[in-house]
DNA sequence: GTACGTTCTTGCTAAGTAAA
DNA sequence: TTTACTTAGCAAGAACGTAC
């Protein structure tokens, strides 16, 4: 029964509780003093395979992710709760369960960093590159790295551990009674005496840890997050980074007359920490949506007053979003005033990056805070390192880091999200269990300072690092039954905002849908075309419908192709109307079906346990060869081109052509006449 | 920090084609 | 002949990378 079981425990919190208690003063925190200690047991199910494992058997482990989460296997885990002293009466028992989860958390751990370091230098080393193949060798390099991390780091320690567990526990109580506290009401929670209370908590906790998704979801981000920084830590103290090739082929045991190459450390700065997970999680709220709907639509017009306001309608809830600079006393009454010229200014600056930007800040909340009212930090590299921007190296009497002009980008996009004001008429929230209509106004983040003060964000600011909270509006839908997270994949943020800015805002509004069908388990619910480009902020392309229809179709097959989507296919869609006068008219009403990746079915999983996952029916081919075979010669073109290294430019002129069809071409995109195929052909032949 | 190169997208136009 | 739509191609511009 007992695959491997994490024990989490609790001891001695009293006194942390007692800090925190004066530094703010929350309801929850004072009735946390109340609550008994406790150990959450997670049993894992023995033929339950462990995240890395069952992801390399995929074949989907390939070289752009290089280590995968430790702890964001939910599904396959049954916890429970138990009382300390229920643990206390039979100490020895759980004593060595504990001592085998350590051990289990300390076998992920060295799974991941093999992991990582063959993702890394497999490249680099035949030697490294057979023992991805070969499971025995594998096994034997993560125990290797197992003992060393047994002996040589500071896991050796029980204080580290004993840390890890108070922090944890401390996280879980208060989300849990944060969430009474929603649901039961203050009043009703302070009448308990001190048995009842705990009564109480234990139901709460039982049903969370039984199958609340986004409790589930929760539980495992925070402590992923805290072991990816062991990680980190543990990197940095083996110097995994920066150490040479035959060192990473001795650490891995497979130093055994393995051929050398010569090798320079990678870059230090791509700090595998940060990339660690394919997926992050972000809020899933009406509102949240409407605002990141908002910013990369840049649909703010002017309104009632002179800000620029964009209405947001979604759902249950009805309002607008407006920039609104943060100001002291009254607003100014004129259209000349400075402040709304600055806020029209930034209207018309939006972008996706500033979706981006507006992500990344709500995850990186969700990973550190355990409250809404905390205030979490976060450096501007950081938000950097996570779009997949690259820092340029240091050395050679050049500056490294990134440039001046890049975190200028980026305060410019927080300037704006601190500008954000919501206004929603008409919300629905969630109290005492049920819902109720109401109406919300507030920022979306506050920013704040170490005081926490209002601190305005300018593009000339000089901090490194920025702090800040959720305001009211968020704080409303993350606390209690009607809280929601999603799955955004961390791809989504990579790609370029100018370039592949239908697949980032296709793969946005997907990791937003997939959530909320993940109530019902109906993820092969048709999409409509017109639908789906309107989430993406596109309009169809009047004259030449084709032009939108390659792009969105390239977007779905990039999406395929880089794993954010399983498959895609049309739903009710003749091929044959496409060859009749004014097919884009009908096109946009035809429907689309999109599987999720199994990851994130896997991971929504538990929202709805009873039901099977749907699978999909048979991909319906349409035959349309000619484009195959388009696709064909582009490509080929593209191989001998890129083998060549010539550039667009030069191989168009060779062909005598412009470099932008041969672009087109060459991505499948433009069908070339007979007379350009046949030049294609004789300039392919050349090189064969 | 700046200048420049590369790659790609988008808007636009001329020319071609098929149906009304 | 007119209309609706497609194709080929150019020019401008965005975003990123790299060299100095």
């Amino acid at each position: 029964m007992l695959g491997g079981i994490m024990m989490l425990d609790s001891s001695n919190i009293v006194g942390q509780n007692q800090k925190e208690l004066n530094s703010k003063n929350s309801f929850s925190k004072q009735l946390s003093g109340k609550i008994e200690n406790f150990l959450i047991l997670c049993i894992e199910e023995q033929d339950h395979k462990s995240a890395a494992e069952s992801k390399l058997e995929a074949g989907q482990a390939k070289s752009s992710m290089s280590a995968l989460p430790i702890f964001t296997e939910i599904s396959g885990t049954n916890s429970f709760i138990i009382w300390e002293r229920v643990y206390q009466q039979s100490a020895q028992v759980f004593n060595s369960l504990r001592v085998a989860s350590r051990n289990r958390l300390i076998r992920q751990i060295a799974d991941n960093i093999v992991t990582y370091l063959l993702m890394k230098y497999k490249k680099l080393s035949p030697a490294l590159s057979t023992i991805l193949n070969d499971e025995r060798k594998r096994m034997l390099a993560v125990q290797t790295i197992e003992a060393m991390l047994k002996k040589d780091t500071f896991l050796v320690n029980a204080d580290v551990w004993e840390n890890f567990c108070n922090w944890f526990r401390a996280h879980l109580t208060e989300w849990v009674l944060e969430e009474m506290t929603q649901s039961v009401g203050s009043e009703q929670l302070e009448s308990l005496n001190k048995k009842e209370l705990n009564e109480l908590f234990y139901q709460y906790i039982s049903k969370n840890l039984s199958g609340d998704i986004d409790f589930l979801t929760r539980f495992a981000a925070i402590v992923n997050s805290y072991t990816v920084d062991w990680v980190k830590r543990i990197s940095q103290s083996l110097n995994l980074e920066n150490c040479a090739l035959h060192e990473i082929e001795t650490i891995l045991n497979l130093n055994k007359g393995a051929s050398f190459q010569e090798f320079t450390p990678l870059s230090p700065t791509n700090d595998f920490t940060l990339t660690v997970q394919d997926y992050v999680f972000v809020m899933n709220s009406a509102p949240y949506q409407s605002v990141r709907e908002s910013l990369y639509k840049k649909n703010f017009a002017a309104a009632h007053s002179f800000w620029p306001a964009a209405s947001i309608s979604k759902g249950s809830i009805e309002g607008m979003l407006q920039i609104k600079p943060l100001q002291k006393g009254s607003y100014p009454l004129a259209k000349e005033n400075a402040s709304v010229q600055e806020a029209w200014e930034q209207a018309e600056a939006l972008s996706d990056l500033d979706a981006d930007i507006f992500d990344i800040l709500c995850t990186n909340f969700l990973t550190k805070a355990k409250h809404f009212e905390d205030v979490v930090d976060i450096q501007l590299d950081d938000l950097l390192a996570i779009r997949g921007l690259k820092s340029k190296l240091g050395g050679e009497g050049r500056r490294g880091g990134y440039e001046l002009k890049q975190r200028r980008q980026v305060l410019k996009s927080l300037s704006l999200i601190q500008n954000l004001w919501i206004d929603l008429d008409k919300a629905v929230v969630y109290e005492k269990g049920k819902p109720v209509e109401t109406k919300l106004q507030g920022r979306t983040f506050l920013f704040v300072d170490q005081q926490r003060k209002d601190c305005r964000i300018t593009e000339e600011m000089n901090e490194k690092k920025i702090s800040y909270t959720v305001d009211g509006v968020f704080a409303k839908y993350l606390f209690g039954s009607g809280r929601q997270v999603a799955l955004l994949p961390v791809k989504t943020l990579h790609y370029d905002p100018y370039r592949k800015a239908w697949e980032k805002r296709l793969a946005r509004y997907l990791s937003w849908r997939w959530r909320i069908q993940a109530r019902k388990s109906d993820f092969l619910q048709p999409n409509k075309v017109s639908t789906l480009l309107e989430a993406i902020g596109i309009k169809l392309n009047d004259r030449i419908p084709s032009r939108t229809r390659d792009r969105f179709e390239k977007a779905l097959d990039i999406l395929q192709k880089d794993g954010l989507i399983k498959t895609w296919h049309y739903e009710k869609w003749d091929e044959s109307i496409a060859d009749q006068k004014g097919w884009g008219r009908i096109w946009i009403h035809s429907t689309i079906i999109i599987d999720p990746p199994e990851y994130v079915k896997e991971q929504y999983r538990p929202i709805k346990r009873n039901r099977p996952i749907q699978t999909l029916p048979k991909v319906q081919l349409d035959n349309r060869l000619s484009e195959e075979s388009n696709k064909m010669i582009g490509s080929q073109i593209r191989e001998i081109r890129e083998r060549l290294s010539l550039s667009l430019q030069y191989a168009a002129e060779e062909l005598e052509m412009s470099s932008s069809y041969l672009s087109s071409i060459e991505r499948g995109i433009k069908t070339p006449s007979k007379k350009i195929q046949a030049r294609l052909i004789k300039w392919l032949e050349r090189f064969h």
